[in-house]
DNA sequence: ACAAAAGTGTTCTGGATACACCCATGT
DNA sequence: ACATGGGTGTATCCAGAACACTTTTGT
């Protein structure tokens, strides 16, 4: 089966067609291991090309919302979810990604947290996957989120996205969990502590989380810019750090 | 004059059109001063809206052509030279940034080294401005440009872009110039030599550069990857680095 | 001889890493 | 008492910055 160039007279005619979709990060204990690890919620394709594979959620842009609307539309539409990170991506575009009628897709990617409510949501026709283990996706999408597991990682590293995915208060290694999480390897607790410390972003409270077994760790806040805002565009460009 | 929101009931009929601009750079030593700049390729708007304001190269993307495709066309088309860098910057596509219909920018940036014939295409309509010099230009294509100059600097600082405005050899203080001309500020010699030197990407070749009034310097070869590879979509993810 | 840029050596500092060690809590 | 992570101290290493100094050419 491959009716790819079937109809290529009608591909060159039509303009190409513009859609938006999002690859959206969440963490959460992986139910067999119990390890925090990264999630993503695909859904089925419910018509041709590429029936019942699965796909990142995405859809057309609308007359009057830009194009980050756009995608924490879908991100709502299909997980009932805010985002709390949200970004573009890259604009995939190349005139074969999808068969017969052209789609240029602008791609972003979002963190949100997933609560009860959102994980339940599993329906016939959307579901969450680990990560690393999406298997085969419609179109390029494989490729899509290679790339905003990339980016996923490399703006912890250099950027605070990494508070995006807690609470606004949280002890350091809770921090720790999310770095080790995200970027696959164990981190030294005690030069991950320093390093956050010094980083400026951060401020201790009075409190300490209770209920351990062992000596309580104090909780600290999130003193820094909105992550979002080092993200383009931006009122402020000098928020461009990096 | 506002007659921006003039005819909002069509603009909400109509699908968004699709638009591919480029931001050029180039470096040529300032007419005035002699010392190296950047420069970059506008053109005047014989259209409504924004007429007569300087804009950046662009139009529409072909059917079968890929939006890198577009973007080193309209390259061509404006300055008749082939790129020796370009990456797509980012999609543009709020609501209100042209007035009545909508349009989605794809915008890329790109890296040339400009010859004679090239520069001598100044006309009525083309003509080349200090980046730091654009004065206002039509729709948003102020923060357009800041934002790519915002890349450039970066991509300089943690890439190899540096040497896509080089020829195939060179002295270490030519490419001290690029970054000095790209960054606005002096650098060491001592040191970024050695810097050089460690980053693996160079090679001494058996050549001097004669002709100085004093000591000859060694040339140099670039051996790394295409810096081209450095961006997305690439065949290897791995070239991926930053 | 001298100017000018090429190229080398040396010192200092701050950040990252590795890892030993002490602290405070629940059981 | 002891296990468990929280939290501190410290030695080492390496990259970057500052800057003095030597080398090789043209004039």
């Amino acid at each position: 089966m491959s009716p790819r160039y079937a109809n290529v007279s009608e591909r060159e005619q039509e303009p190409p067609s513009l859609a938006i979709s999002t690859v959206i990060f969440a963490l959460r204990p992986d139910p067999d291991t119990g390890t925090l690890t990264l999630w993503l919620p695909l859904v089925r394709r419910i018509r041709q090309p590429y029936l019942d594979l699965w796909a990142l959620p995405g859809g057309p842009l609308r007359p009057s919302e830009s194009l980050q609307d756009a995608a924490a539309r879908n991100l709502r539409e299909t997980t009932a979810l805010t985002p709390r990170y949200l970004e573009q991506l890259y604009a995939f575009g190349g005139p074969d990604r999808s068969p017969s009628p052209r789609v240029v897709s602008i791609v972003y990617w979002a963190l949100v947290q997933p609560d009860e409510a959102a994980l339940a949501r599993q329906d016939e026709n959307v579901a969450w996957f680990r990560a690393d283990k999406v298997g085969t996706l419609a179109f390029d999408h494989n490729q899509i989120v290679e790339y905003a597991l990339w980016r996923l990682r490399n703006k912890l590293e250099y950027g605070t996205v990494a508070y995006a995915f807690l609470g606004s208060t949280f002890t350091l290694a809770q921090v720790r969990e999310v770095y080790e999480a995200v970027l696959g390897r164990e981190l030294d607790p005690a030069n991950f502590r320093r390093q956050l410390q010094a980083s400026v972003h951060i401020e201790p409270t009075e409190h300490y989380l209770q209920g351990g077994r062992h000596r309580p760790p104090r909780l600290y806040r999130y003193t820094g810019p909105d992550p979002r805002d080092e993200s383009f565009p931006s009122q402020r460009p000098e928020a461009m750090e990096h």
